[in-house]
DNA sequence: CCGAATCCTATACGATACTG
DNA sequence: CAGTATCGTATAGGATTCGG
């Protein structure tokens, strides 16, 4: 089966060309950390440090590097409540929720068939 | 809306876990130069030059390292001529097929959000 | 509890030159 | 043409400490 590249086939050339803003976004979303991350959102609102242990391995630099780009992006909401001790969530932008209904698929797609994948001979 | 995580949850833990094959796919298959490749390939075979010439900003490096990985993860089949000059061509598998169908919707909003996101205030 | 700041290391990556 | 080899750099990323 052949899939095609509708119109995202630009004139005859390069798919995305190297200025072009599609590469910048791919590298906050497509980023080792950014998936991660936002895969944990999906399923709603979450707290700093409950994706501190939720995204196995991520260092706090590299969360809180993560969440600010996504954050900038529009994509993850920051909300922090005036209490002692701070308290502070993060949650999906109705733009990230659509963002995320077009990637649960691909990565759905990816954890079934990522054993078969690194387990080849 | 709310989009589930579905069978993906594992247990009520971490998404994917540190050693989860699903981390070194989602390394492979969301890499920088990865995704580029892989789109590159879904309009048929393409050779190794015209690759090249097509992921613009590749270098040669990355282009041999990228398409080697995604032939040892199945998803990319190579295939030389025995000809002079050499002519060698790339083309998706099957399974590359498969996962570029789960791809293309999310590359189609990353392409249609791109300027919205990265032009924010 | 939620980060920012600092320092340090590994490796991803680019540029160039060379070969069958 | 289709790569490999080598070298050098930039950046991602980890570990740790500190502050609000």
């Amino acid at each position: 089966m052949k899939v095609s590249l509708g119109r995202l086939q630009q004139q005859h050339d390069a798919v995305f060309r190297e200025n072009c803003p599609t590469r910048t976004v791919l590298d906050h979303v497509m980023s080792k950390w950014g998936v991660l991350v936002l895969m944990n959102l999906t399923d709603g609102t979450a707290r700093w440090g409950e994706l501190r242990r939720t995204v196995e391995g991520i260092s706090e630099k590299m969360l809180a590097s993560t969440l600010r780009t996504l954050e900038a992006d529009g994509l993850v909401v920051r909300t922090a409540h005036p209490e002692v001790p701070p308290r502070v969530d993060y949650a999906l932008t109705p733009r990230g929720e659509d963002l995320m209904e077009r990637m649960m698929p691909l990565m759905e797609w990816i954890a079934e068939n990522a054993d078969d994948i690194v387990a080849r001979p």
